[in-house]
DNA sequence: CATGAATGAGTGTTCATTCAT
DNA sequence: AATGAATGAACACTCATTCAT
C-alpha cells in the first residue's frame, strides 16, 4: 500500500515535471522563432516543427498562438522588473545603484537572448493585449529612467534636461544596443560586460568632454 | 506622320504623367497604412480601398505588396541620404555641419511622417529584401555617425569612445525619439525644433555636467 | 460614345446578373447538402465541391458557412410567410381560406424541396441565430394555427380543444408529412395534391367519424 | 483450487457488476448531453467531464462516440417496443388497448426524458447506422399505427383514410408533442397525463365535431 | 483497469495574386 | 489601361481516437 502510494506520487510528480519541461520546451522554441522571424512571421506550424510536437500537443499546452507570445512577453517583463531596484531618492549618490541595476538587467537580457530579441523587435500594433503589456512595461522603464535623471539632477550629477525626452532617447539607445549585440553579437563573454559599461558610460557620462 | 507622332508623343507623355501621378497616389496611401498598421497589419485590400483603385490596377502599377513596401522604404532612404552631407574630415569645426545635417534629416522626417514611421517601426525580419535594404541604410547612417564621432574625437570635441557602440546607441536614440514624436507627437510646429535640438544636445553634449 | 456607354452598361448588367446567378448556384448547392446531411454534416469543402467553385469564391459571395445557412433559412421562412394569408376572424366560413393557405404552402414546399428539408430536419441547438429565426418562424406558424382553431371553434366548425396542444400536434404532423414526402416521395406530380388534401383532411376533419 | 475459483468468480462477478454500473453511468451522462446539445454539439470531452471519467476510460467502455449514441438510441427503441402491445385484430373494441399502449409509451418517455429528447431531436443524416436504426424503429411505429387505423376502420371507429399518410401525420404529432412537453414542459406531474390524453384525443377523435 | 498526454486529419477563414473581360 | 471575380495555399484552431505508463 505504502509502496503503491509512493509509486503513484512519484508517477504523478514525474508526469507533472515532464509536463512542465515540455511547456518550457515549446516556449523556448517559440521564443527563438518569434525572435528570429517576429510574431507574424512565425506560424503555429513553425513552432510545432521546431519543438517537434504535433499540432494537437501545442494546443494541449497553450490556448493559442497569442497566448504563447503573451506569456513569453510577460516572462521577459517580469524578469526585468524583478531585477530592477527602485533607487531611494533620499539615498546617497545613486551612481552605484544605477550601475548595479544596469548590470542585473544586462544579465537577464544576455541569459534570455531570444526572449529579449522577441520583445525588442516587436513594436506596437501586433495585438491589443501586446500593446497594453508593452505600454505598461515601457511606462515602468520610463519612470525608472526619469526618476534616475531627476535624482541625478538633484544630486548635481547630471545636467538638467527634459527628462521625458532624455528617457525616450535612453530607451531607444538601450533597445538598439541590446538588439545589435544579441542579433549580431559574437557572443564573446565580454560582449555582456562591454554593453554594460557602454550603457553606464553613455547613460551617465554622455559623449562630450567639455560643455559646448 | 509627323503630326501623328507628335500627337502620340503628347498622348504618351500625358499618359505617362497620369501613370506617375497614380503610382504616387497609391504609394502615399500605402505609406500611411504601413505606418499606422505595419506591414503585416496592412492588406492589399486596405491599400486599394484607401487609394480608391481596383485590385487589378494595384498590380498594374506594382508587382506585389512587397514591391510597394520596398519602394517606399527606398524612397525614405534616398531622401534621408540625399540630405545628409558628408563632413569633410579636414574641414573646420564640424559642429555646425552636424547640426545642419540633423536639421535637414529632421525636416525630411517631419515632412514624411507616414514614411518614417513605416520604416522605423518595421524591424528586420519582414522580408529578406527589406532586411538587406535596411542593412545598407543603417550601415550608411552608422558610417556617418562613426565618422562624426571619430572626427569629433580628433578635434577634441568628443570623448574617445567605442565608435561602433556609440553609433548604435545614437541610432537607437534617434529612432525612438522620432517614433515617439511622430506617433504621440502633438504636431506642434515646434515639435520639430525640440527634437532637432534634443538630438544635437544629447548627441553632442551627453548628459553629464562633469566627468565621473 | 453612346455605344461605349451601352456596352459598359451591358457589361455591368451582365456581370451583375452573372454574379446573382452564381450566388444562387452556391445557395442551391448548399441547400441540397444541408438538406441531405444537415448543418454539421456539411462542410464548406462539401459546398465548394458541389458548387464547383474554389474556397476563395465561396467567401467572395458569403461571409461564412453560417451566413449561407441563415440566408437559406430566411429565404424559406420568407417564402412561407409571404404566401400565408391571415384569415379575417369576422369573415365568412374560413374553411376555404384555410384550404387555400395550405395549398399555397404546399406549393412553396414542393418547389423548394431542398430548402424545406433543410429547415425541417434541423432542430434547435445548431446556432443561437438559427434558434432565434426558427423560434420566430414557429411562433408565427403556431399563431396562425391557434387562430384558425379558435376561429373554427367560434364558427362551430371544430371541437373546443387546448389550442396550444393542438397547434403543436398539427405542426408536428405537417413537418413529418412534408419531410416524409420530400425525402422518400416518389415525386409524383400528385404527391403534392395528396399531401395538400391529407393536411386539410386531418387538420380540419380529424380521424374519427363519430365522437367517442 | 475450488475456493480459489470461487474467489475469482466473486471478484469477476463484482468486477463485472462494477463495469456494468460504470457503463450505465457514462450512458446516462451522454444521454443528458446528447439530449440537451444534440449529437454534433456534444463532444467526447463533454461526456467524460460530465461522467467524471478519463478519456481513456471512455474508450475502455465504448468503441467510439458513435457507439454510445447508437447504444442509447437502441435502448430507447427497445424500451418503447417492449411496452407496446400488438393489438389483436380479431379482438374486441381496440380503443382501450390503444389507450393503454399510449399510456405505457408516455410513461417510458417521461421516465427517460433525456433519451427521448435525444432520439426525437436528431433526425436522419447523423450517421448511416443511426439512419438505419431510426428507419427500423419508425417502421415499427408506423406499422403499429397503420394497423390500429385499419383495425379502427374495420370496427367502424375511424374514418377510412390513407393509412400511410395518417400514420406519418400521427408520428409527427406525437414527436412534436413529446418534444414540446419535454423541452419546455414545466415538469408538472400532470404534464404526463395531459399529453396522454391529448394524444388519445387527437389520435382517435380528431378535431371536427361533425363529419364534413 | 485506468489514465491523460499525444496525435493528425479536418474545420472555417484569409489574403496575395492572376486573369478574362 | 482598368476592372473585380476567381483562385488556392496558408492560417489558427478542434476533436475523435490511440497508446505508453
Amino acid at each position: 500500500m505504502q509502496a503503491d502510494d509512493d509509486m503513484r506520487g512519484d508517477r504523478s510528480e514525474r508526469a507533472q515535471a515532464q509536463r512542465e519541461r515540455r511547456r518550457m520546451h515549446i516556449l523556448l522554441a517559440a521564443a527563438k522563432l518569434f525572435g528570429q522571424r517576429g510574431y507574424h512571421g512565425t506560424s503555429v506550424a513553425d513552432v510545432i516543427e521546431a519543438a517537434e510536437i504535433s499540432r494537437g500537443t501545442f494546443y494541449l499546452y497553450f490556448d493559442s498562438k497569442d497566448a504563447v507570445f503573451l506569456e513569453l512577453m510577460e516572462q521577459f517583463i517580469q524578469r526585468i522588473m524583478s531585477v530592477v531596484e527602485v533607487v531611494d531618492p533620499e539615498g546617497a549618490t545613486p551612481t552605484e545603484h544605477i550601475a548595479e541595476n544596469v548590470r542585473r538587467v544586462v544579465d537577464v537580457v544576455f541569459e534570455h537572448r531570444d526572449l529579449t530579441v522577441m520583445v525588442l523587435r516587436e513594436g506596437f500594433g501586433v495585438r491589443p493585449e501586446v500593446d497594453e503589456k508593452l505600454g505598461r512595461f515601457y511606462g515602468f522603464v520610463r519612470e525608472m529612467l526619469e526618476g534616475a535623471l531627476r535624482n541625478g539632477a538633484r544630486h548635481g550629477l547630471t545636467r538638467k534636461v527634459d527628462e521625458a525626452l532624455a528617457a525616450t532617447a535612453l530607451i531607444g539607445a538601450i533597445k538598439e544596443m541590446f538588439l545589435h549585440e544579441l542579433v549580431l553579437g559574437h557572443s564573446h563573454e565580454d560582449g555582456r560586460r562591454a554593453v554594460s559599461e557602454a550603457l553606464i558610460d553613455f547613460g551617465l557620462r554622455g559623449l562630450l568632454i567639455k560643455s559646448g
